[in-house]
DNA sequence: CAGACTGTTCAGATAATTCTGAATAGACTT
DNA sequence: AAGTCTATTCAGAATTATCTGAACAGTCTG
């Protein structure tokens, strides 16, 4: 067995777990597994390539990567003497992960928020269960603000 | 409209939109109805209350319920003279949802670890950006572990 | 311009999740 | 013991998510 394809099988093994991983963090697998391609291989890497080698339809490719450049985690390229998109993972991807995940323990805490103000005066034991509630999303919140900073490249 | 009418449809309202938002964590809605509506109504609940009042079925709830008895995030009361069981919040339910995050989080990272141990020696720039992306696990594992105790009840 | 190739969209197919009703087993009551 | 109430399990139904192929519009090439 040579190098080449020990790397192969390893990155397939790697394409098929990061696909699990994804959807229990809430993203389809297809884009999981494109994902985890472009952070294995580094380089861009084409639309073709890329459907081809997850054996995936066009059209999977096409929405799994919309939904992740929406989210900033990977951008498309252009190479020039070639006609199809190239897509590469972004530079600040790890950043937009966290900040995604940061926007939505924002929402949380600001429904729970927006409950509580509709809350009658006298509820006060519902209004202080919601407060802790409201309280741990912001502790949670707190601290993924914190990995994003951590995270982000400093801009030169 | 009287104070408790308005308290009903705040509720109903709030155990509507946390069940959205559990989806959005990767939870089940109906596991995340029955959460916000123990966590609004403070007191324990009968199993029988929450079928009828979430206008589910007993299975249904049987099911969401073991999920959140797994998770930490609920146990499970009896009420002397009453064959029911009846559920509550966990003390440390906020505290469980994190680390069952962590574990999550962890989890992911050992996935990355291992898919670079299988690596040839030479591949130096798989390994350096396997690296990074586990590196960014870590990070949100170090913050999620600060949440957990920082979220824990001090044990008297 | 005609033909080849590209990415997107969308209706329908496929697959996965979630919910239900019925069957079951255990526990209490009389 | 028979009858009632309870929670669980599970096969199938209903709902939701995901994937595909075809149609399309745009772009490049010869």
């Amino acid at each position: 067995m040579n190098t080449t394809e020990q790397i192969d099988r390893v990155r397939d093994d790697f394409i098929t777990r990061m696909g699990v991983i994804a959807m229990g963090e809430g993203l389809p697998r297809m884009s999981g597994q494109i994902f985890a391609m472009l952070v294995f291989e580094g380089e861009a890497i084409a639309f073709g390539a890329l459907s081809r080698r997850l054996s995936v339809s066009r059209a999977t490719i096409s929405t799994s990567i919309r939904l992740l450049e929406e989210r900033g985690l990977i951008r498309r390229v252009n190479k020039t003497g070639d006609r199809q998109d190239y897509f590469q993972l972004a530079d600040d991807a790890y950043a937009a992960m966290t900040k995604y995940a940061l926007a939505g323990t924002r929402h949380a805490k600001a429904e729970i928020n927006d409950t509580m103000s509709k809350l009658p005066e006298d509820a006060e034991g519902v209004r202080a269960r919601l407060d802790s509630f409201a309280a741990f999303y912001d502790t949670i919140s707190e601290a993924l603000d914190d990995v994003a900073t951590r995270v982000s490249k400093p801009k030169i």
